[in-house]
DNA sequence: CGAAGTGTTGAAGGGTTTCAAGCATAGTGG
DNA sequence: CCACTATGCTTGAAACCCTTCAACACTTCG
């Protein structure tokens, strides 16, 4: 049984317009549980799904490789985040999971998702729900990547884990705890760690933001948001209760 | 109605394990008609979704704009693509849709399919598999933007566009029509116009593909996949029929 | 305490952008 | 049919952002 306060649970509950019982039978699926060290492969590219895999603590990220070696996160996951939600209905993953800090993951066995899929609609639903954020999450990487500058794009991310952490009671208005060494942040960004290094010198000069020991914190939350071009639309959280 | 053989259902049908009068409900949904001209918007972020928008003919984009007026192509729409399946959830668009040719789009009644989603199991999932193999496409863009050279990264598109043209029959072994300016295509790479120019020249000069009068030449497809690195694994062919 | 990983900084190099100019092409109106 | 115009293509030179390479400091952990 899922437990009722773990952040899966939790994130789709918080859905504004969901009555809360109609997510019991996905918490009364049979699941099973795995432990991740940092850079262990959940899955991996061009394997069958036979499970969906939920984040329940830690961090995670989607990570697509080059012939070379270089790589890139696609997306940070993070607790309540599903890992793998397009392994139900595609036969094979084109992408790889991989821990990037300590974490453990529930894991559902894809059939059972896909057969209550079919009993009830809004569990269906609310899975197709969260898939379109998760695009909107990428569409908006993609616009970093494409056009935003090494220090918009990192004061952005920056922002965005602000706002996801928060949700899911993470984070604290001065700042949050971020596990990841800064040649894993430079993999999200699509940059080297060598230039995050620097690019995280010119927040802190800026007194913007400042990484030390695996803590972010915000020295001037506004005003690296308003330099980063930061609005929170693509989030959707406008269906979302409050954390 | 839909005719029988406009792309959109011609697409839809192309899905090999789906028995054909599984479709004939989204056929027989009314349909609306649009047509726009090149850099016209369909569809505006913050708009709250009312259709669903078929491209049937021509080349459109989903794009995202930077407040001083860059922008970035999210994914490039041809006919038979859905331009804002994720509309069908969310409370507003976080992108625009614009046409880039002459073009003309199908609009369904936003509630009419969700209403056939709820009776019809196949048609529900049908668009949600869309909808994935959508992601699978950004993800693959995201990865050129981060980590792929400019002339990887034009290499990879053109060979991702030769197999998706091919797919709705709009190419030949030796080449598809590419009305895009070369401005567009640098929306599309995250680049200058300027340097798609001077990429373009390397890959004339390479012998590997040549674009003249919106016509791109495949001198040496095998070439060219091999130097991009190329695996089309992602674009989720495997359950379609040839076209 | 030693070893390995991560953070930090400098210098040099390269890929892409920016700016600017000239050229080709297509569409328009006289 | 021919200016005329607008748009897109092409090319060069300079500037800039980011990468690469290298060295060293710091932290963490066995």
């Amino acid at each position: 049984m899922i437990h009722a306060d773990a952040p899966f649970v939790a994130r789709l509950r918080s859905r504004a317009d969901l009555p809360e019982a109609q997510l019991d039978p996905l918490g009364a699926l049979p699941i099973g549980r795995v432990s991740l060290t940092p850079e262990c492969q959940l899955v991996s590219e061009g394997d069958r799904p036979r499970y969906l895999h939920v984040l329940e603590q830690g961090w995670a990220a989607k990570v697509k490789m080059l012939p070379d070696g270089r790589r890139h996160f696609a997306t940070l996951l993070l607790p309540g985040d599903i890992c793998d939600i397009d392994g139900l209905h595609l036969h094979a993953y084109d992408y790889g999971v991989v821990a990037l800090t300590r974490c453990t993951v529930s894991r559902l066995d894809r059939h059972a998702v896909l057969d209550l899929c079919d009993e009830n609609r809004i569990v269906a639903q609310l899975l197709t729900w969260l898939a379109f954020v998760e695009n909107a999450l990428l569409n908006q990487a993609a616009l970093s990547l494409a056009r935003r500058s090494a220090r918009d794009r990192l004061a952005h991310l920056l922002c965005e884990l602000m706002l996801r952490l928060t949700r899911i009671g993470f984070a604290r208005v001065d700042g949050y705890d971020l596990p990841l060494s800064q040649e894993k942040i430079a993999d999200a960004l699509g940059l080297t760690s060598v230039h995050i290094n620097r690019t995280f010198r010119q927040l802190r000069t800026e007194q913007l933001a400042s990484l030390s020991r695996q803590r972010l914190s915000l020295l001037d939350w506004d005003g690296l948001r308003r330099s980063a071009g930061f609005t929170p639309d693509y989030l959707h959280l406008d269906g979302m209760r409050a954390a």
